[in-house]
DNA sequence: CCAATTTCATAATGATCGTTATTAAACCAC
DNA sequence: GTGGTTTAATAACGATCATTATGAAATTGG
């Protein structure tokens, strides 16, 4: 029994996603948050909880709407592929909307006040699952016989990350999706062949 | 005539940088800036102007005393030299301070509310100087011979750039010297070489 | 030594921050 | 329909934000 809720929850959490895409975690208010969703604040708290738990919200729906080319990425034959997937679907994304550009995962916070450490930290895992994914798959492209023996896949996974955070930045700095897919092609210029 | 400034502006100053450094220019306050830098309020609104203008004193000097690397690499005999020691001294300027790490042109604002957008647009223009005389400093590699005459030298600039800006992140999120030391020489072995 | 001037420290400014009482409206079970 | 329950909207909460009056302390020129 009781009243019924008059907004769509999903619809809501893709207007706070894009606000905290555009903004970041500290940067985006309630005042930012209830506009973009045509809610009344307290709507907001009843259904998600607090602010952090709305970015964290925000966060798993981005992963769900925006970030499905990695783990198709990961399905690639070869690390080339997967590497080449995962950074021009990237340049792709932090590219496609004009009103949030760059990428979540880096936009959402990398330095703050103490108060924004918890988010911070769960940024910080969230991209360091990524990449994990990838470090086992170029552990398996080396067990394959597609990367070479002496290659560190560790620092190959944190290289292509590297990437993607760097064109994320620039993205948010206003580089063209042509400028971005050049540095792309930069990064797997020379991907490391398989020598003898 | 009239009293003496009893605090080192300087001090001040390399106080003020450590806490944007570390929080970005939107997580510092001046309850943080003045707790750092061992003055009050109006000390620092009488010797630096409001935030934004601190905030640019701080970069400025972040730029004569941490940077000196830059300038330095731009004289290295070649394109790939050039390269490396940017990356390499980047690295190590991003985790060389445990209280600070990162880069204070990523750590000082990426996103953030309307308000910031000035700080974030100084930063873009901080970030592409440096693009612009590694750029310029290619097309001179490219006249010697030093560079294919089919590279693209803008975005082999920005690769760079995206490189530094992507380990940025990495070392503010923790990442080891030697991790981000594997990521540099990942970066610099896909540089291109003079084929033929 | 006095007057003018500058810096200092305390404390207050209005605005905005994230978070909630509070009350009216809408719904279901009975 | 009526009572119990949930949501909606208004408005307020204390805290903190960047910024600044205010007046005492300190210094120099006359």
């Amino acid at each position: 029994m009781g009243r019924h809720r008059e907004f769509d929850m999903e619809k809501v959490l893709d207007a706070a996603l894009c606000v905290f895409w555009r903004k970041g975690y500290e940067g985006a208010s309630y005042a930012d948050l209830t506009e973009a969703a045509g809610v009344e604040r307290p709507a907001l708290y009843s259904a998600f909880g607090n602010k952090e738990a709305l970015f964290r919200r925000a966060l798993d729906r981005y992963s769900e709407r925006y970030l499905d080319y990695l783990p198709e990425a990961l399905k690639l034959p070869t690390s080339r592929q997967v590497a080449a997937h995962i950074l021009y679907n990237a340049v792709d994304l932090n590219t496609r909307f004009p009103n949030h550009t760059g990428c979540l995962g880096i936009n959402g916070a990398v330095a703050g006040s103490d108060e924004t450490e918890p988010v911070r930290q769960a940024l910080i895992d969230f991209r360091a699952a990524g990449q994990a994914q990838l470090h086992e798959r170029f552990e398996r492209a080396k067990a394959e016989g597609d990367l070479p023996e002496t290659v560190n896949t560790e620092a190959l996974a944190a290289f292509v990350m590297a990437m993607t955070h760097g064109m994320a930045v620039q993205a948010k700095a206003g580089f063209s999706r042509d400028m971005l897919n050049a540095v792309a092609d930069q990064a797997l210029s020379t991907w490391p062949a398989k020598s003898s």
